[in-house]
DNA sequence: TTAATTTATCTAACAGTGTTAGGCAAATAT
DNA sequence: ATATTTGCCTAACACTGTTAGATAAATTAA
Protein backbone atom coordinates (compact mmCIF):
# COMPACT_ATOMS: atom_id res chain seq x y z
CA UNK A 1 0.00 0.00 0.00
CA UNK A 2 2.52 2.67 -0.89
CA UNK A 3 1.06 3.79 -3.55
CA UNK A 4 -1.32 5.44 -1.30
CA UNK A 5 1.86 7.11 0.41
CA UNK A 6 3.22 8.49 -2.98
CA UNK A 7 -0.65 9.61 -3.74
CA UNK A 8 -0.95 11.83 -0.33
CA UNK A 9 2.39 13.08 -1.17
CA UNK A 10 1.20 14.19 -4.64
CA UNK A 11 -1.53 15.66 -3.42
CA UNK A 12 -0.05 17.56 -0.35
CA UNK A 13 2.60 18.63 -3.00
CA UNK A 14 -0.57 20.08 -4.84
CA UNK A 15 -1.90 21.86 -2.40
CA UNK A 16 1.68 23.54 -1.57
CA UNK A 17 1.41 24.24 -5.44
CA UNK A 18 -1.91 26.14 -4.80
CA UNK A 19 -0.41 28.42 -1.81
CA UNK A 20 2.41 29.06 -3.55
CA UNK A 21 0.93 30.26 -6.71
CA UNK A 22 -2.15 32.17 -4.96
CA UNK A 23 0.81 33.47 -2.69
CA UNK A 24 3.10 34.70 -5.72
CA UNK A 25 -0.02 36.44 -7.60
CA UNK A 26 -0.76 38.97 -3.92
CA UNK A 27 2.54 39.86 -4.67
CA UNK A 28 3.31 40.01 -7.69
CA UNK A 29 -0.26 41.85 -8.93
CA UNK A 30 -1.89 42.26 -5.04
CA UNK A 31 -4.78 40.56 -3.62
CA UNK A 32 -7.01 42.41 -5.58
CA UNK A 33 -6.04 40.37 -8.61
CA UNK A 34 -5.74 36.98 -7.02
CA UNK A 35 -8.09 34.63 -8.78
CA UNK A 36 -8.90 31.18 -8.87
CA UNK A 37 -8.06 30.98 -12.69
CA UNK A 38 -4.86 32.06 -12.28
CA UNK A 39 -4.17 29.93 -9.73
CA UNK A 40 -5.64 27.19 -11.81
CA UNK A 41 -3.31 28.57 -14.60
CA UNK A 42 -0.41 28.15 -12.74
CA UNK A 43 -0.56 25.38 -11.39
CA UNK A 44 -1.54 23.44 -14.45
CA UNK A 45 -5.28 22.70 -13.38
CA UNK A 46 -8.71 23.97 -14.28
CA UNK A 47 -9.99 25.59 -11.36
CA UNK A 48 -12.82 22.92 -10.17
CA UNK A 49 -9.35 21.01 -8.94
CA UNK A 50 -8.75 23.77 -5.97
CA UNK A 51 -12.03 23.16 -4.64
CA UNK A 52 -10.73 19.76 -3.42
CA UNK A 53 -8.23 20.67 -1.83
CA UNK A 54 -10.16 24.39 -0.30
CA UNK A 55 -13.99 24.78 0.43
CA UNK A 56 -13.90 27.93 -1.38
CA UNK A 57 -11.27 31.33 -1.99
CA UNK A 58 -11.72 32.63 1.61
CA UNK A 59 -10.66 29.32 3.04
CA UNK A 60 -7.64 29.19 0.88
CA UNK A 61 -6.68 32.60 2.03
CA UNK A 62 -7.57 32.03 5.72
CA UNK A 63 -4.34 29.27 5.03
CA UNK A 64 -2.22 32.10 4.44
CA UNK A 65 -2.80 34.14 6.92
CA UNK A 66 -2.10 31.28 9.08
CA UNK A 67 1.00 30.71 7.83
CA UNK A 68 1.88 34.34 8.23
CA UNK A 69 1.08 34.21 11.80
CA UNK A 70 3.40 31.14 12.10
CA UNK A 71 6.43 33.22 9.85
CA UNK A 72 5.60 35.57 11.97
CA UNK A 73 6.07 33.60 15.62
CA UNK A 74 8.88 32.28 14.72
CA UNK A 75 10.57 35.56 13.95
CA UNK A 76 9.61 36.76 17.21
CA UNK A 77 10.67 34.10 18.87
CA UNK A 78 14.23 34.19 17.61
CA UNK A 79 14.44 37.74 18.41
CA UNK A 80 13.41 36.77 22.08
CA UNK A 81 15.76 34.10 22.37
CA UNK A 82 18.79 36.04 21.41
CA UNK A 83 18.15 38.15 24.73
CA UNK A 84 17.98 37.68 28.36
CA UNK A 85 16.42 41.05 29.79
CA UNK A 86 12.94 41.46 29.10
CA UNK A 87 13.41 44.67 28.24
CA UNK A 88 15.49 43.85 25.34
CA UNK A 89 13.23 41.07 24.54
CA UNK A 90 10.61 43.51 24.06
CA UNK A 91 12.28 45.67 22.27
CA UNK A 92 13.79 43.51 19.56
CA UNK A 93 10.00 41.64 19.19
CA UNK A 94 8.24 44.61 18.23
CA UNK A 95 11.07 46.09 16.18
CA UNK A 96 11.12 42.05 14.27
CA UNK A 97 7.03 42.47 14.30
CA UNK A 98 7.85 45.99 12.51
CA UNK A 99 10.07 44.28 10.14
CA UNK A 100 7.77 41.55 9.23
CA UNK A 101 4.99 43.81 7.99
CA UNK A 102 7.33 45.29 5.35
CA UNK A 103 9.18 42.14 4.28
CA UNK A 104 5.92 40.10 4.17
CA UNK A 105 3.83 42.84 3.72
CA UNK A 106 1.17 40.97 1.96
CA UNK A 107 0.31 38.44 4.57
CA UNK A 108 0.42 41.37 6.84
CA UNK A 109 -2.24 42.52 4.88
CA UNK A 110 -4.26 39.22 4.90
CA UNK A 111 -3.30 38.75 8.80
CA UNK A 112 -4.97 42.27 9.39
CA UNK A 113 -7.00 43.80 6.55
CA UNK A 114 -5.38 46.15 5.02
CA UNK A 115 -6.57 46.94 1.86
CA UNK A 116 -8.00 43.49 0.98
CA UNK A 117 -11.57 42.42 2.96
CA UNK A 118 -9.84 39.51 5.28
CA UNK A 119 -11.02 36.48 6.57
CA UNK A 120 -13.55 36.03 9.17
CA UNK A 121 -12.61 36.73 12.36
CA UNK A 122 -14.76 33.90 14.22
CA UNK A 123 -11.87 32.00 16.70
CA UNK A 124 -10.58 30.01 14.32
CA UNK A 125 -7.13 31.32 14.07
CA UNK A 126 -5.52 30.12 17.34
CA UNK A 127 -1.95 30.52 15.07
CA UNK A 128 -2.88 34.10 15.73
CA UNK A 129 -2.54 34.26 19.28
CA UNK A 130 0.95 32.56 19.59
CA UNK A 131 2.88 35.85 19.10
CA UNK A 132 0.39 37.33 21.63
CA UNK A 133 0.72 35.29 24.07
CA UNK A 134 4.73 35.55 23.42
CA UNK A 135 4.34 39.65 23.88
CA UNK A 136 1.95 38.93 27.68
CA UNK A 137 4.79 36.68 28.96
CA UNK A 138 7.57 38.98 28.44
CA UNK A 139 5.51 42.03 29.43
CA UNK A 140 5.07 39.96 32.45
CA UNK A 141 8.63 39.49 33.46
CA UNK A 142 8.98 43.25 32.90
CA UNK A 143 6.19 43.76 35.35
CA UNK A 144 7.40 41.54 37.45
CA UNK A 145 5.72 41.83 40.96
CA UNK A 146 3.03 44.37 39.75
CA UNK A 147 1.77 42.21 37.02
CA UNK A 148 -2.12 41.76 36.79
CA UNK A 149 -4.03 40.43 33.78
CA UNK A 150 -5.38 44.06 33.49
CA UNK A 151 -2.52 45.58 33.48
CA UNK A 152 -0.26 43.36 31.21
CA UNK A 153 -3.27 43.74 28.51
CA UNK A 154 -3.76 47.42 28.47
CA UNK A 155 0.27 47.56 27.94
CA UNK A 156 -0.08 45.07 25.29
CA UNK A 157 -2.71 46.94 23.30
CA UNK A 158 -0.68 50.13 23.77
CA UNK A 159 2.38 48.18 22.45
CA UNK A 160 0.31 46.33 19.33
CA UNK A 161 -1.94 50.00 18.61
CA UNK A 162 0.88 52.20 18.27
CA UNK A 163 3.32 49.73 15.64
CA UNK A 164 0.64 48.14 13.67
CA UNK A 165 -1.50 51.46 13.50
CA UNK A 166 2.06 53.39 12.31
CA UNK A 167 2.35 50.14 9.87
CA UNK A 168 -0.99 50.66 8.54
CA UNK A 169 -0.21 54.17 8.08
CA UNK A 170 3.04 53.53 5.94
CA UNK A 171 1.21 50.74 3.62
CA UNK A 172 -1.71 52.96 2.74
CA UNK A 173 -0.39 56.14 2.13
CA UNK A 174 2.84 57.15 1.16
CA UNK A 175 4.67 59.65 2.79
CA UNK A 176 5.26 59.28 5.87
CA UNK A 177 8.73 61.57 6.22
CA UNK A 178 12.17 59.82 5.82
CA UNK A 179 13.16 58.91 9.35
CA UNK A 180 10.51 59.78 10.85
CA UNK A 181 8.96 55.94 11.18
CA UNK A 182 12.15 55.02 13.42
CA UNK A 183 12.10 57.86 15.57
CA UNK A 184 8.46 57.61 16.33
CA UNK A 185 8.64 53.57 16.87
CA UNK A 186 12.15 53.61 18.69
CA UNK A 187 10.47 56.57 20.80
CA UNK A 188 6.99 54.89 21.13
CA UNK A 189 8.81 51.51 22.81
CA UNK A 190 11.09 53.03 24.48
CA UNK A 191 8.30 55.41 25.78
CA UNK A 192 6.06 52.37 26.95
CA UNK A 193 8.87 50.33 28.84
CA UNK A 194 10.20 53.07 30.67
CA UNK A 195 5.85 53.09 31.69
CA UNK A 196 6.26 49.69 32.53
CA UNK A 197 8.86 49.66 34.55
CA UNK A 198 7.34 52.60 36.85
CA UNK B 1 -32.78 79.70 -19.76
CA UNK B 2 -34.26 78.85 -16.22
CA UNK B 3 -34.64 75.06 -17.57
CA UNK B 4 -31.19 74.63 -17.72
CA UNK B 5 -31.12 75.62 -13.87
CA UNK B 6 -33.68 72.97 -13.54
CA UNK B 7 -31.72 70.24 -15.27
CA UNK B 8 -28.78 71.10 -13.51
CA UNK B 9 -30.39 71.22 -9.96
CA UNK B 10 -32.05 67.51 -11.56
CA UNK B 11 -28.48 66.62 -12.00
CA UNK B 12 -27.29 67.27 -8.71
CA UNK B 13 -29.97 65.47 -7.24
CA UNK B 14 -29.09 62.58 -9.23
CA UNK B 15 -25.44 62.55 -8.58
CA UNK B 16 -26.13 63.11 -4.78
CA UNK B 17 -28.72 59.82 -4.50
CA UNK B 18 -26.05 57.66 -6.62
CA UNK B 19 -23.71 58.83 -3.29
CA UNK B 20 -26.54 58.17 -1.30
CA UNK B 21 -27.05 54.61 -2.71
CA UNK B 22 -23.78 53.18 -2.75
CA UNK B 23 -22.74 54.52 1.38
CA UNK B 24 -26.42 53.10 2.44
CA UNK B 25 -25.02 49.56 0.61
CA UNK B 26 -21.89 50.04 2.16
CA UNK B 27 -23.76 50.21 5.76
CA UNK B 28 -26.25 48.05 5.12
CA UNK B 29 -24.02 45.33 3.72
CA UNK B 30 -20.39 46.16 3.53
CA UNK B 31 -18.63 47.54 1.04
CA UNK B 32 -17.86 44.02 -0.57
CA UNK B 33 -21.20 44.11 -1.63
CA UNK B 34 -21.45 47.21 -3.41
CA UNK B 35 -21.99 46.88 -7.00
CA UNK B 36 -22.96 49.25 -10.15
CA UNK B 37 -25.97 47.48 -10.56
CA UNK B 38 -27.53 47.85 -6.55
CA UNK B 39 -26.39 51.11 -7.19
CA UNK B 40 -28.98 51.39 -10.21
CA UNK B 41 -31.53 49.50 -8.57
CA UNK B 42 -31.68 51.82 -5.99
CA UNK B 43 -31.88 55.25 -7.91
CA UNK B 44 -34.05 53.45 -10.68
CA UNK B 45 -31.52 53.82 -13.35
CA UNK B 46 -29.53 51.59 -15.25
CA UNK B 47 -26.15 50.82 -14.65
CA UNK B 48 -24.62 52.99 -17.27
CA UNK B 49 -26.27 55.85 -16.45
CA UNK B 50 -23.99 56.10 -13.02
CA UNK B 51 -20.87 56.29 -15.52
CA UNK B 52 -22.41 59.98 -16.60
CA UNK B 53 -21.48 61.07 -13.50
CA UNK B 54 -18.56 59.11 -12.22
CA UNK B 55 -15.72 57.52 -14.18
CA UNK B 56 -16.00 54.67 -12.68
CA UNK B 57 -17.03 52.56 -9.27
CA UNK B 58 -13.23 53.68 -7.80
CA UNK B 59 -13.90 57.15 -8.71
CA UNK B 60 -17.84 57.50 -6.76
CA UNK B 61 -16.18 55.69 -3.95
CA UNK B 62 -12.97 58.33 -3.61
CA UNK B 63 -16.03 60.74 -3.46
CA UNK B 64 -17.21 58.67 -0.78
CA UNK B 65 -13.93 59.33 1.03
CA UNK B 66 -13.61 62.79 0.27
CA UNK B 67 -16.85 62.91 2.06
CA UNK B 68 -15.58 61.03 5.02
CA UNK B 69 -12.71 63.33 5.85
CA UNK B 70 -14.96 66.14 5.46
CA UNK B 71 -17.30 65.44 7.87
CA UNK B 72 -14.62 64.17 10.36
CA UNK B 73 -12.80 67.88 9.99
CA UNK B 74 -16.23 69.32 10.80
CA UNK B 75 -16.36 66.98 13.70
CA UNK B 76 -12.50 67.99 15.06
CA UNK B 77 -13.05 71.36 14.33
CA UNK B 78 -16.09 71.48 16.96
CA UNK B 79 -14.11 69.52 19.15
CA UNK B 80 -11.14 72.38 18.82
CA UNK B 81 -13.48 75.02 18.97
CA UNK B 82 -15.33 73.97 22.36
CA UNK B 83 -11.47 74.76 24.25
CA UNK B 84 -9.12 76.89 25.01
CA UNK B 85 -6.52 75.17 25.84
CA UNK B 86 -4.32 73.15 23.40
CA UNK B 87 -4.07 70.38 25.86
CA UNK B 88 -7.86 70.16 25.79
CA UNK B 89 -8.14 70.50 22.74
CA UNK B 90 -5.62 67.73 21.02
CA UNK B 91 -7.50 65.44 23.74
CA UNK B 92 -11.13 66.15 22.59
CA UNK B 93 -9.83 66.47 18.81
CA UNK B 94 -8.70 62.84 19.09
CA UNK B 95 -11.17 61.10 20.96
CA UNK B 96 -13.93 62.84 18.39
CA UNK B 97 -11.90 61.02 15.60
CA UNK B 98 -11.97 57.91 17.93
CA UNK B 99 -15.60 58.40 18.03
CA UNK B 100 -16.34 59.23 14.21
CA UNK B 101 -14.54 56.06 13.76
CA UNK B 102 -17.47 54.16 15.02
CA UNK B 103 -20.03 56.07 14.30
CA UNK B 104 -19.08 56.61 10.57
CA UNK B 105 -17.30 52.81 10.36
CA UNK B 106 -17.68 52.66 6.96
CA UNK B 107 -16.72 55.43 5.89
CA UNK B 108 -13.46 55.68 7.93
CA UNK B 109 -12.85 52.03 6.28
CA UNK B 110 -13.03 53.79 2.98
CA UNK B 111 -10.83 56.57 4.17
CA UNK B 112 -8.15 54.22 5.65
CA UNK B 113 -8.26 50.83 3.25
CA UNK B 114 -9.07 48.42 6.42
CA UNK B 115 -11.16 45.75 5.05
CA UNK B 116 -11.96 47.22 1.92
CA UNK B 117 -9.06 48.08 -0.75
CA UNK B 118 -9.22 51.38 -0.85
CA UNK B 119 -8.49 54.51 -3.84
CA UNK B 120 -5.31 55.13 -4.90
CA UNK B 121 -3.05 57.82 -2.90
CA UNK B 122 -1.50 59.95 -5.55
CA UNK B 123 -1.94 63.22 -3.54
CA UNK B 124 -5.61 63.27 -4.81
CA UNK B 125 -7.38 63.82 -1.77
CA UNK B 126 -6.64 67.12 -0.14
CA UNK B 127 -9.36 67.08 2.13
CA UNK B 128 -7.06 64.46 3.72
CA UNK B 129 -5.04 67.05 4.64
CA UNK B 130 -7.21 69.36 6.72
CA UNK B 131 -7.78 67.00 9.61
CA UNK B 132 -3.73 66.70 10.02
CA UNK B 133 -3.06 70.24 9.33
CA UNK B 134 -5.99 71.29 12.66
CA UNK B 135 -3.81 68.30 14.49
CA UNK B 136 -0.47 69.66 13.79
CA UNK B 137 -1.37 73.28 14.55
CA UNK B 138 -2.55 72.54 18.11
CA UNK B 139 0.23 70.71 18.85
CA UNK B 140 2.56 73.40 18.10
CA UNK B 141 0.11 75.92 19.88
CA UNK B 142 1.05 73.38 22.81
CA UNK B 143 4.72 73.09 22.34
CA UNK B 144 5.34 76.43 22.35
CA UNK B 145 8.70 77.71 21.45
CA UNK B 146 10.18 74.26 21.16
CA UNK B 147 8.35 73.49 18.48
CA UNK B 148 9.86 72.57 15.51
CA UNK B 149 8.73 71.11 11.93
CA UNK B 150 10.37 67.36 12.81
CA UNK B 151 9.23 67.23 16.54
CA UNK B 152 5.24 68.28 15.67
CA UNK B 153 5.77 65.74 13.01
CA UNK B 154 7.14 63.06 15.28
CA UNK B 155 4.50 63.59 18.34
CA UNK B 156 1.87 63.80 15.05
CA UNK B 157 2.78 60.40 13.81
CA UNK B 158 2.75 58.98 17.37
CA UNK B 159 -0.90 60.23 18.47
CA UNK B 160 -2.06 59.40 15.21
CA UNK B 161 -0.51 55.67 15.23
CA UNK B 162 -1.58 54.66 18.52
CA UNK B 163 -5.44 55.99 17.73
CA UNK B 164 -5.90 54.85 14.12
CA UNK B 165 -4.03 51.64 15.57
CA UNK B 166 -6.07 50.43 18.46
CA UNK B 167 -8.99 51.57 15.82
CA UNK B 168 -7.90 49.22 13.38
CA UNK B 169 -7.75 46.69 15.75
CA UNK B 170 -11.25 46.74 16.82
CA UNK B 171 -12.91 47.62 13.36
CA UNK B 172 -10.98 43.93 12.23
CA UNK B 173 -11.41 41.77 15.07
CA UNK B 174 -13.83 41.76 17.86
CA UNK B 175 -12.83 41.00 21.42
CA UNK B 176 -10.72 43.58 23.05
CA UNK B 177 -11.64 43.63 26.53
CA UNK B 178 -14.34 45.83 27.32
CA UNK B 179 -13.39 48.83 29.03
CA UNK B 180 -9.52 48.38 27.67
CA UNK B 181 -9.79 50.80 25.12
CA UNK B 182 -10.54 53.36 26.66
CA UNK B 183 -8.02 52.84 29.14
CA UNK B 184 -5.78 52.32 26.35
CA UNK B 185 -6.99 55.63 24.81
CA UNK B 186 -6.34 57.92 27.37
CA UNK B 187 -3.47 56.68 28.79
CA UNK B 188 -2.04 57.20 25.43
CA UNK B 189 -3.40 60.04 24.74
CA UNK B 190 -2.62 61.75 28.31
CA UNK B 191 0.83 59.85 27.81
CA UNK B 192 1.89 61.89 24.64
CA UNK B 193 0.37 64.74 25.71
CA UNK B 194 2.49 64.95 28.83
CA UNK B 195 5.67 64.17 26.93
CA UNK B 196 5.15 67.03 24.60
CA UNK B 197 4.69 69.57 27.53
CA UNK B 198 8.41 68.14 28.77
C1' DT C 1 -44.11 74.50 -37.93
C1' DT C 2 -40.76 71.58 -39.56
C1' DA C 3 -36.02 69.80 -39.64
C1' DA C 4 -31.69 69.11 -37.31
C1' DT C 5 -29.38 68.26 -33.29
C1' DT C 6 -28.53 67.39 -28.82
C1' DT C 7 -29.68 64.93 -24.51
C1' DA C 8 -31.31 61.22 -21.65
C1' DT C 9 -31.73 56.71 -21.20
C1' DC C 10 -31.85 52.04 -22.47
C1' DT C 11 -30.59 47.19 -24.21
C1' DA C 12 -27.09 44.08 -25.18
C1' DA C 13 -22.86 42.64 -24.94
C1' DC C 14 -17.76 41.58 -23.45
C1' DA C 15 -14.63 39.81 -20.48
C1' DG C 16 -13.97 38.67 -16.14
C1' DT C 17 -15.33 36.64 -11.30
C1' DG C 18 -16.49 32.46 -7.63
C1' DT C 19 -18.61 28.21 -7.69
C1' DT C 20 -21.13 23.86 -8.87
C1' DA C 21 -23.09 19.89 -11.53
C1' DG C 22 -22.25 16.19 -14.33
C1' DG C 23 -19.50 13.36 -17.28
C1' DC C 24 -15.58 10.65 -18.83
C1' DA C 25 -11.68 7.91 -18.50
C1' DA C 26 -8.14 5.86 -15.86
C1' DA C 27 -6.84 3.54 -11.69
C1' DT C 28 -8.12 0.58 -8.11
C1' DA C 29 -10.75 -3.04 -5.54
C1' DT C 30 -13.75 -7.09 -5.59
C1' DA D 1 -13.75 -9.48 -15.54
C1' DT D 2 -16.66 -6.51 -13.26
C1' DA D 3 -17.71 -2.86 -10.03
C1' DT D 4 -16.22 1.16 -7.79
C1' DT D 5 -13.64 4.76 -6.71
C1' DT D 6 -10.52 8.59 -8.11
C1' DG D 7 -8.81 12.46 -10.81
C1' DC D 8 -9.80 15.78 -13.70
C1' DC D 9 -12.38 18.20 -17.14
C1' DT D 10 -16.12 20.77 -19.72
C1' DA D 11 -19.94 23.55 -19.36
C1' DA D 12 -22.72 26.24 -17.08
C1' DC D 13 -24.94 29.75 -13.57
C1' DA D 14 -25.18 33.97 -11.58
C1' DC D 15 -22.69 37.52 -10.63
C1' DT D 16 -19.12 41.64 -11.49
C1' DG D 17 -17.34 46.43 -13.94
C1' DT D 18 -17.67 48.62 -18.14
C1' DT D 19 -18.63 50.01 -23.02
C1' DA D 20 -20.91 50.42 -27.64
C1' DG D 21 -24.73 51.51 -30.03
C1' DA D 22 -29.67 52.18 -30.59
C1' DT D 23 -33.87 54.74 -29.54
C1' DA D 24 -36.84 58.05 -28.20
C1' DA D 25 -37.57 62.50 -26.17
C1' DA D 26 -36.39 67.27 -25.67
C1' DT D 27 -34.33 71.17 -27.45
C1' DT D 28 -32.69 74.27 -30.96
C1' DA D 29 -32.46 76.22 -35.77
C1' DA D 30 -34.50 77.18 -40.15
Amino acid sequence: MASKDRKQRLKDDTRRNILDAALRIGKDEGWQALSMRKIADIIEYTPPVIYEYFANKEALMLQLTKLGYCMLAKDMREARDKHTSPEKQLEDMWLTYWNFAFTQKELYQLMFGIEVNCCVWDNSIPEAEVPANMIWEVIGNLMGDAATEDLICKRYYTFWSVVHGLISINLVRQGVPDGMNEQVLKDAIGGIIHAIKG
